[in-house]
DNA sequence: TGCTAGTTGAAAAACTTTTTCAATTAGAAT
DNA sequence: ATTCTAATTGAAAAAGTTTTTCAACTAGCA
């Protein structure tokens, strides 16, 4: 599965003539092998694990490139946070843990009667939408069943806001 | 219009007992007044303009206040950038010029069936959602039918990214 | 007319993202 | 294998955004 992700991002590097370098390499496996988003500081503290030299500019510039070519999604949390996902094919869209952290892509996102209904009410030609669910996962529902504390986070408590 | 949502603002800070005070008020109404997405900073040059004083960290302040309230909502952009735009009433979202900035509110988003699947194959509990919609409005389209550069921008242009 | 909890702005810090630029390198062409 | 070249990299600095602190201030109320 990560696997699978890792390898269409490794071909479609090279379909789109970019360089297969050691430091996207290691963004590369972290990104595929994650279960979870990760902010580009995370990615950068665990690719630095395989590629030490590796620097944050780096990241951020192999976030652009692979966001760009869609290997990749920006998720955006309503503190404004940014994390990053592995998208597996095509048109995707997340349900994220609101506890853990933990993502679930979602495909079937019928939004076609809407924006079409839109369009004819507004005059807007809608090309681009952003839809992102959040909830708590079912493993995170169950330890506190009403829960207000956390229990445990896989994702490191973020001190931004 | 315009008057509606800023008394709808004013009233809500009364009833959950926050000050109305002068630095505020300034906000609320270039906020109120505003047809477009602003941003933070966007926000603070203007309402300057009424309080020369204001000093940006209110206008953060006041910003966590209103959209904690919901009489603002933050948009996200896919560049990373954050606006906020007031909210009419209830729950809505925005669909956004991505040429001019312009803004239209709707609310009649039929998500619940998305949702009702999805919190059934997943087992998450639901309970935010996050729907953004972007395209050219109806100006900007005549304006430039399948153009590529921007003819006009109501928002300035920004350095970020 | 005070009282007080809520609010403010300056300054500094924390954090995030981009720009620059000289050095390096992947991949294609000999 | 060697050469060539455009793409890529990391350090450093800059730019941009958001939060924290804290002493001074003030709206709303008694
Ligand atoms: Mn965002
Ligand atoms: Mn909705
Ligand atoms: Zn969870
Ligand atoms: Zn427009």
């Amino acid at each position: 599965m990560a696997t699978l992700v890792s390898s269409g991002m490794r071909d479609g590097l090279r379909e789109h003539r970019r360089k297969l370098t050691r430091p996207r390499q290691a963004i590369l496996e972290i990104i595929a092998a994650a279960d979870h988003h990760l902010t580009p500081a995370e990615i950068h503290k665990r690719a630095r694990k395989k590629y030490p030299h590796l620097g944050l500019v780096t990241v951020y510039r192999t976030l652009d490139l692979l966001t760009e070519y869609g290997y990749v999604q920006r998720v955006h949390f309503s503190d404004g946070c940014h994390s990053y996902i592995a998208t597996g094919q095509g048109h995707a869209h997340h349900l994220v843990c609101s506890n853990c952290g933990r993502a679930e892509e979602f495909e079937d996102c019928d939004l076609a009667p809407l924006i079409a209904s839109l369009q004819r009410k507004t005059g807007y030609e809608i090309n681009v939408h952003m839809l992102e669910l959040m909830g708590r996962c079912p493993d995170c529902s169950s330890r506190s069943p009403r829960g207000v504390t956390q229990i445990r986070r896989t994702v490191p408590p973020r001190n931004h806001k």
